[in-house]
DNA sequence: ATAGCCATGTAACCAGTTACATGATTTC
DNA sequence: GAAATCATGTAACTGGTTACATGGCTAT
């Protein structure tokens, strides 16, 4: 971490500028906030917390119940945040098990070409639910309009792939 | 890997079917034939194939130079790969670096974010092109319809990805 | 024949997942 | 106040990346 952050603990400098959070309480946070953006596990919450506090980007408040203490972000856990924000732009690999499968499609039988591809439908089916559902609530309350970007990016892809699932050969 | 295979291991097995091949000429056929679809390095490849021959599903033939062996599918290969086309398939969990980021967007300069949507369609852009190329080639040449498919997903991705792009509030 | 280059194989590292142990809290 | 449940933290493991060492090939 000599250079640069990676994005699980730039994701956590970033949900700590809202105030101190306790490992327990980042996890929820990302869960919310982040959602299926960028996931985020326990572990790894708990693997970096240290490590950030060593680079002096936090501070540890006083342990509570079950050693659990709330960090709290300090200016260079801030700077450091902005410098991510700033940095070059990761590139995206989508990995999609689907497509590895249809790679080999022609050692498919028939039948289990087609269960494939209702299996992927029903998948991104209901996803794309939860991706608009995720959209209206944000669109009622959230004044977010990034948050909302987001979403409707999930909508976005959803759409996309379940139009091209209708273009396989059977 | 007593249930099944890992996605590695069965992409191995699945271009194991043409014939036996060396470590390298997987790494190499993994590259042109999965492409983009499924990324496979060195390392995962020279790591597997011990294992899969452990399990009896590969064979290694004599050391060639350099202690390369050619290794060839086995009855039990053929039968652990098509159990494993016929399983159900792993769920899609994509993970894009611009959603972390845009995720922080009222955190970013007006600048940053502007610099951040033109990385982002300049590599987009520059993906397409290559899916396009791809799909063109394909079908010119290669009788596949899969392969053409997947292509085809690439180039439906990268468009619908860049559509969104340009609804991003600035 | 040698120098440089490329391909091959290895190893160390980092990120992500799963499974577990145990401390807190609620409920009866 | 005991039992069941839930949250918290840890640890072990798997998958993926990066970096390195060295064998073999090519060109001069």
């Amino acid at each position: 971490m000599a250079g640069g952050l990676n994005s699980t603990s730039a994701a956590l400098l970033g949900l700590l500028h809202d105030g101190p959070l306790t490992g327990g309480q980042l996890v929820a946070h990302a869960g919310q906030r982040l959602g299926p953006l960028w996931t985020l596990t326990r572990s790894q919450v708990y693997r970096e917390l240290p490590v950030l506090a060593a680079h002096g980007y936090l501070r540890a408040g006083k342990p509570g119940p079950r050693a659990s203490s709330a960090y709290t972000i300090s200016a260079a856990g801030k700077r450091a945040f902005a410098t991510w924000l700033a940095s070059p732009l990761e590139a995206d690999h989508p990995r999609n098990p689907l497509l590895l499968r249809l790679g080999f499609g022609s050692y498919h039988s028939k039948t289990d070409l087609h269960r494939l591809v209702d299996q992927a439908r029903g998948q991104h089916e209901a996803s794309l639910a939860i991706h608009k559902e995720t959209v209206n609530k944000l669109k009622k309350v959230d004044p977010d309009p990034y948050a909302l970007a987001s979403a409707e990016f999930g909508v976005a892809y959803e759409k996309a792939l379940l139009r091209w699932l209708e273009t396989i050969p059977t």
